[in-house]
DNA sequence: TTATAAACGAGACGGTACGTCCTGTCTTTTA
DNA sequence: TAAAAGACAGGACGTACCGTCTCGTTTATAA
């Protein structure tokens, strides 16, 4: 969590009027409340710079494209990623999956995911922003764990790890793929617990 | 055309021209090749009725929606669903989800999924109809390939049949999700092995 | 004034939904008022197409630019032509170069002519129109009262028909280019006079 | 203003930085030769300020509308305005007259004459400039010579010279306006000669 | 046979949004 | 304090599609 950011960021000298923040601000605040009422379809940048009372050129100026700014305002909205120890991992798993599972399924960022990902090929770019930037944090502090309940011989020494995690995560984003409802908390735990249960058994 | 009718068609009275099921075809080849070309966010009804060679109306007529439409064609396209039996469950199960994850991760259909999905609240109906005549016929052969496993023993009575089908469908989906990447037939047997270990194994 | 169209228009067989009439009238009236309202510089297709009551798209489809727009538009406001024949041609020419004067001095279509002038290089066509829809035929009847006057002897048979009408229209048309302010009638009849005196005189 | 201004021009004490005077020089001439590119409606503040690399505001400062700066650009191009005198007042009628029309009718002044009367109404002010510093002096230099001719009893006593003026510029110049192009020396000599024949002419 | 009904292609309709350009103003840093 | 640089809100540009609506034409069935 500390900083990577090189020491010496020598402030470049930038010219002419500085970008007003609360331009930008307001527009992102405008795209999440759109994204809201319209989804993603619906959302377009003239509406964005109409209700953030600013001109179109200034939303252009920042965002290329109505994919970027989507990606930007998500990213802003999502809840910060924190995780609990409460000395059981097992415990932190159900607890850090289901804050998860819910924030993607139920708000704007789980929308965005999937709008990037069916018009790939185009935007493979921005896909990989939002998964550097939003997903990978994400699952490692998953990974980090499990690794710690592998440390602690409450994980056989020899899981596949990643695939572990595909399962967790997998299931409930399928039900929310192919039900279109929002996974609650309570079956993202039970997946969490089936699937560790399964982690601690001795192979057949 | 003329004549011998077969006895189960009640031939509606249909009065007027009759509508050209060529044009019907053409829009539907026109929509697979587009999708493919410029993807679901780029696909305009214009394009799809100039490249069919057919007035805008005519697709109108048909179809209300872009969603509609692109629905019909991957499902069209969609591979038919045909289940081999080779006397092993693992086996079929393996060859089965590979098929089935081959196809949503590199075809159109998978694209289709997420838009609508993407998309929901407004198109819940449309969402069923791909759920309905895509989703759950497969799920339902994958199904009772695990239903006769465990009336043949090799699988515990009490396994939770529709959690293990989404485990094996969700970790390689969730996988395209966020690579962007189709996912190959040797991970997603990889993934059906791990998935039928542990519901294999012995409860610790 | 009989109509010189070819006896055989074979009327082209139009293809598709015809042109609504009405549009075309509401955007010309729309661009007549707003030529008043705001003048050609003021002028914006989007500002006709609102007070039009149609698409922009409907105004483009028509007239490819606000040149053209306003061009026809000026055209169709403009007074009919139409001489009086009252037997003496000095009061014939009177009457007409005055209400030609007038017109060009006073209404938008002496604006277009500028306009079309100054932007000269890039609009020649067009400026073309305007000369054989509008100047061409009002100098041709000046002309015709001209030869009628030389044929009855009340013009030297030697005299420079078209220097003279370049004098006639050139001096009204100087005062209004140079002092902005409309031409008006007793003005233009005296320059006609003045003209005419001298073209009737005897050579020093 | 406080005290006795040397005749020689005191450098009045202007605080802070100077205005540049090479950034004035190199916007009248890059409005000069864009007037020559792209036309009196081509021309944008925007094209005049990057052609003179220059900021934008720096030309706002000096002039408020694209209108104005035209004007200075084009008073500062105008050739000056001299006269010969030959001893011929005809002579120097022709010569001087040739020089205008010629000058009018291809230079950006005749463009600039034409923009300002074409959008009149709102820029009166303006065009009253461009009359004061433009066209009365040299209206005044002709008329100094028609006068000069008629003390010399070459031209009648009660010729209205206002008006043979109107007749001289006002041919050729609507000429120009009509067929858009450029009136030669040679042809502008050639009314000149023809009024001034008939204003010698004794009336019928 | 002849209507009649519905489809056909073509294309115009009123609209919305696009992404760009320019307007004239307002900061900020540099000189 | 003016310079350049450049962002600001705003507005018009000309284009692409939207989904609907005539048109004139074509094609089957029903009268």
């Amino acid at each position: 969590m500390t900083s990577a950011r090189p020491p010496a960021a020598p402030a470049p000298p930038r010219r002419g009027r500085p970008r007003d923040e609360r331009a930008e601000q307001a527009i992102l605040a405008a795209t999440v409340e759109l994204l809201n009422d319209v989804g993603f379809a619906g959302l377009s940048i003239e509406a964005v710079a109409a209700r953030a009372g600013v001109g179109r050129p200034t939303v252009y100026r920042r965002w290329p494209s109505k994919m970027e700014l989507v990606i930007d305002a998500v990213l802003r909205l999502a809840p910060p990623l924190t995780v609990d120890h409460s000395g059981d991992p097992l415990t932190d798993l159900k607890e850090l999956v289901a804050r998860l599972i819910v924030d993607m399924t139920s708000a704007p960022i789980g929308r965005a995911i999937l709008a990037l990902t069916g018009d790939a090929g185009t935007h493979t770019d921005l896909a990989q922003r939002l998964t550097k930037d939003y997903l990978t944090p994400r699952r490692d502090a998953l990974l980090a764990i499990l690794r710690d309940a592998v440390a602690a011989g409450e994980l056989p020494r020899d899981l596949d790890l990643d695939l572990t995690l595909d399962l967790m995560l997998g299931a409930p984003t399928y039900r929310w793929l192919t039900t279109g409802r929002p996974v609650d908390q309570k079956a993202a735990r039970a997946i969490v617990d089936a699937v560790w249960r399964t982690a601690t058994a001795p192979p057949a």
